[in-house]
DNA sequence: CTGTTAGCGCCTTCAC
DNA sequence: GTGAAGGCGCTAACAG
């Protein structure tokens, strides 16, 4: 058994005693075959075990019915981290898959490792050779790049917040869900003197949640931003930022530490913890992205949700869209956000222990 | 630009002058062609922004330079609750990446929605015509399916620890892991009234570490199993299962439960804490998998390291090699485990504050 | 060195 | 209803 035999449609056809042309049309099911003859053909399909090769009906059709699926995982030399480590991708698939399951295409996915950008644009050109069009979740290329990708092959960025006008985009509300959160540390917690984890500098949504940090601060009267840390989406960000900021010989600790996801949080939570300080009666401390353990941490996180999923699944409807129309405008979406209150901002706990719904949530 | 204009290699050729052969020779870089007549073929390429089609490549080649990787994620209906959730195949993704990057081919992935099994094995079916082999995660298809797969296209099966004789397999060493891990309650810590957290029952890896854990406490006098709860290896398994030991009247709490997985550990911590049983004082609880945000928690989780990157890497390695030579007699590889001794097991805390380690690790 | 040519496996008009 | 034939884009012998 380990011929790996390959029937063609002319074995069948052969052995069914027929045209391909006929073998052809019982396969696709949509031709009038006379039924005695689509009876004898799907007899021989069957004991064959043939299957048409999708490369030889990709060249037919002009259509491989494979989008690719591309994002980056800068990782630190040191530490190996991933950013946004967590199910991240995982999350997006499956919206992808959602959207793709339909009409039964599959999906090229390639974690480029984002080392060098010059190398993710030609890892992009050969991916682009297998697909019909390409979903890019965090923007990697120069937008030159992506106009140069986008004239060969229809590309829908994912949370690659930037302006691009060569791509559709789809991404979440950062900006009102940052904004939310914020508002709600100033105005039901009053606090007052913050400090914020931030992401990489080359992550768009991470810069986006930032800067609404800043500017929902900025135009609030009384409180202030204490400090920022730039970490890379990591856990060990999160406890770094706590280390200096303990480190700070007679330094006063903030109200709160907003950080810029989940992740960070955490690990801002545990260093905190580990140190003595109470969260969140010393220090509150809040995420963003709402990832599955985080309502299993004590205190529960409080963070803002988006759906990871919902992400994956718009982009990957666009796209299709697109492969269909290739000449559609390009257009841009925007996925909404939830600010989830649990205990680390200094919410009571809920009275209902629904603590645990959290980990079963269908995002979005 | 919503063109995507696909040049060809007639294209190229006509625009330099030359003949196609030329063209796919200066491609390839590995013929010998007049270095000015190259030059000026490959500033056509450049110009157009030439790249050679997949499929017809794949025609020619017979070979399409895609492995697809597929798993499954069986849901339960009311909670949608992902198995494994926190990525799993992201990291087993990774592996098989690793394994792929060296030679430049791509992986098609599929997560399938482990309905019903003739449909998954209708979809391996389709995905096997869009690939070279097939790495499956977790036993999804029957034996006989199986074989019929693999007479089609390679296959390797990773953690699917059934003796699959129409199959190469790779998978954990789950039975050492756990041994050791028991022992260490048993031995170390005196635990005598063990209680069981299982995954699936369909789960060929939870079974192994099922069996694992009733084995070693039998040969282990004095020790005995006080139960064993039926979960699905998500976090809230592990709360309802503890939830059913608080609820019993007059019962007695086990010293210790082990858990299949990390998460339902987590999940069971998280509910003793939430009912004001201390963790470990009161009930040690252990995992396995070693999931990022394990030793996080508090207590730090307990556990069994598996590295599923390296699952992925190595079964991917396996289906090349198989690739290369069809004719190769099945094998199977085990992977080392790894016990983790943090607190919630009992031990002491290290004295070094290495926790935060762990979230940055490389597994294996 | 370079061009010609015959497929790879399938789909799809176009005749019968 | 069914078959014959051309072509999708590329590669790999062969000739020159």
């Amino acid at each position: 058994m380990a011929n790996h035999a390959a029937f063609t449609l002319y074995d069948v056809a052969r052995a069914a005693g027929v045209s391909t042309a006929t073998v052809s049309r019982v396969v696709h099911g949509n031709d009038r075959v006379r039924p005695a003859t689509r009876q004898r053909v799907l007899e021989v399909i069957d004991e064959l075990g043939y299957i048409p090769d999708a490369a030889a009906q990709s060249m037919a059709w002009h259509r491989k019915e494979v989008i690719g699926l591309v994002t980056i995982a800068p990782r630190d030399p040191e530490t190996d981290i991933e950013r946004e480590g967590v199910a991240f991708i995982e999350e997006v698939l499956r919206g992808v898959q959602v959207a793709l399951g339909k009409i039964g295409w599959s999906v090229l996915i390639s974690v480029l490792g984002g080392a060098d950008r010059s190398d993710a644009y030609q890892q992009l050109r050969k991916i682009s050779a297998k697909v019909d069009g390409l979903v890019i979740v965090e923007g990697i290329v120069s937008s030159e790049q992506l106009a140069l990708l986008a004239e060969r092959v229809p590309v829908v960025l994912a949370a690659g917040s930037l302006d691009e006008p060569n791509a559709d985009v789809v991404d979440a509300d950062n900006w009102s869900g940052t904004t939310a959160l914020v508002r709600h540390m100033l105005v039901q917690h009053g606090k007052k003197r913050l400090f914020y984890i931030d992401g990489p500098p080359d992550a768009p949504d991470g810069r986006a949640r930032r800067r609404a940090f800043e500017e929902t601060v900025a135009r609030h009267p009384g409180a202030a931003v204490t400090g920022c840390f730039e970490g890379r989406f990591a856990a060990i960000s999160g406890q770094l930022a706590v280390r200096e900021l303990l480190a700070v010989p007679g330094g006063e600790l903030p109200d709160a530490i907003i950080c810029g996801n989940d992740q960070m949080a955490i690990g801002a939570m545990r260093e905190l913890q580990a140190a003595g300080v109470r969260v969140p009666a010393d220090v509150a401390v809040t995420g963003f992205d709402d990832i599955r353990f985080g309502a299993l941490f004590t205190p529960p996180l409080t963070t803002v949700r988006q759906s990871l999923r919902l992400l994956g699944e718009r982009a990957c409807s666009c796209l299709l869209e697109r492969i269909a129309d290739p000449a559609l405008p390009h257009r841009s979406e925007r996925l909404p956000t939830e600010l989830i209150l649990r205990e680390s901002c200094g919410c009571p706990p809920a009275e209902d222990p629904v603590y645990w719904r959290a980990a079963a949530h269908e995002p979005g």
